[in-house]
DNA sequence: GTCGTTCTTTAACGAACGTTCCAAAACCAA
DNA sequence: TTGGTTTTGGAACGTTCGTTAAAGAACGAC
């Protein structure tokens, strides 16, 4: 019956995360996503209806990707702080990272950008964020149940406070080098 | 001799603070600015140069009124934690505040639009950080010798440390509600 | 092999982009 | 009042924007 695409969808929309990420939504063209996805103009929007819509879509597969990874690392060996300490150190080694290009997080770069402008993107943004916490939260709540950490702590503000130093190293990652932020980072281990 | 501007340079820079805060840099018009400013197109042209000229005249001036606001907050009275309190909170109520429709801070936006891309609003951005946190350093070492905070701590790790999660609310302020944002201050507090 | 459907390609759309140019207006010193 | 200089408002520049239209190509079902 019909015309099979001619693309894998999910490489498309890994390349249309990387054009987004490295430009951010509004200065990236419907030129700049034909030339990373190697489609066609009308193909793209054939396939994905609008630059909106495709951001959306490219947020959602960052999300797939970034989230877990997060939760892997997570769920690796060693204490509760060592493992913090891998995420929060994941982060510094991206942000001063030549290859990177100063690409920081897509969530949190879509958080600046389109917060609240933009519903649909901030709802995907909210999940992003939420995912992480209550990977975080999981992770906290074993560990006091072992010892790892005061009884008298608070699993869920211990989560939303290492996801606030996360997206704090992520900001000063843009001007800060890799000594201050693990300066940071240490000093937010501390305070678990 | 010459016809003097018929405008006040500082206003017009007040009002194209304003413009960029609320949009971004990239997804700001010329027009947004004519409009913003009430200038004329040859007039914002004849003495700003460039939409990036401009851009950065913008950014110093919101610097000028942004890191004076924390750096008096800072000299306040009170206790360390209380002033840092004082300075945290009024990054919540900001945040989450319907007048400030979603703005958040212009240079952690800049810094993250255009961060790495743009070296002169690097610069300027690196510049309105430091300056707060050399703000907090100042305090935190004042605080040191009056034996508020541990005299094995590192003032400087603190202000550091300190900016981070300031920076984090502003992330995490586009989507999440105040109760969070005022948990993650405490936190934060309790960790001087 | 033909049909129905979808995908791909190419060209083009009107609108908006950032910037430039120019003539008229406005100011101050002389 | 005149002359010299700068600012002003507005029109216009060529380019690029995001999006759409149209026609042909490619596939699977029959």
């Amino acid at each position: 019956m019909p015309r099979p695409k001619g693309f894998d969808p999910t490489e498309v929309l890994d390349a249309a995360v990387d054009t987004f990420w490295r430009k951010g939504y509004a200065a990236t063209s419907a030129q700049d996503l034909v030339d990373g996805t190697g489609l066609g103009r009308g193909s793209l929007y054939h396939a994905f209806t609008s630059k909106q819509r495709l951001f959306e879509e490219a947020l959602r597969r960052y999300e797939d990707t970034s989230a877990t990874r997060v939760e892997e690392m997570l769920a690796g060996p060693g204490t509760i702080r060592e493992r913090i300490r891998r995420v929060l150190m994941d982060v510094v080694e991206d942000e001063t990272a030549e290859a990177s290009e100063h690409r920081g997080c897509l969530a949190v770069n879509a958080a600046l950008e389109l917060g609240g402008i933009d519903d649909e993107v901030t709802a995907r943004v909210r999940h992003n964020f939420e995912r992480v916490e209550n990977a975080l939260y999981v992770e906290f709540t074993a560990a006091r149940q072992e010892g790892e950490i005061g009884a008298a702590r608070d699993p869920r503000a211990l989560a939303q406070f290492t996801l606030a130093a996360m997206y704090g190293l992520r900001v000063l990652g843009r001007t800060a080098d890799r000594q201050v932020l693990t300066q940071i980072t240490e000093t937010t281990i501390q305070a678990l």
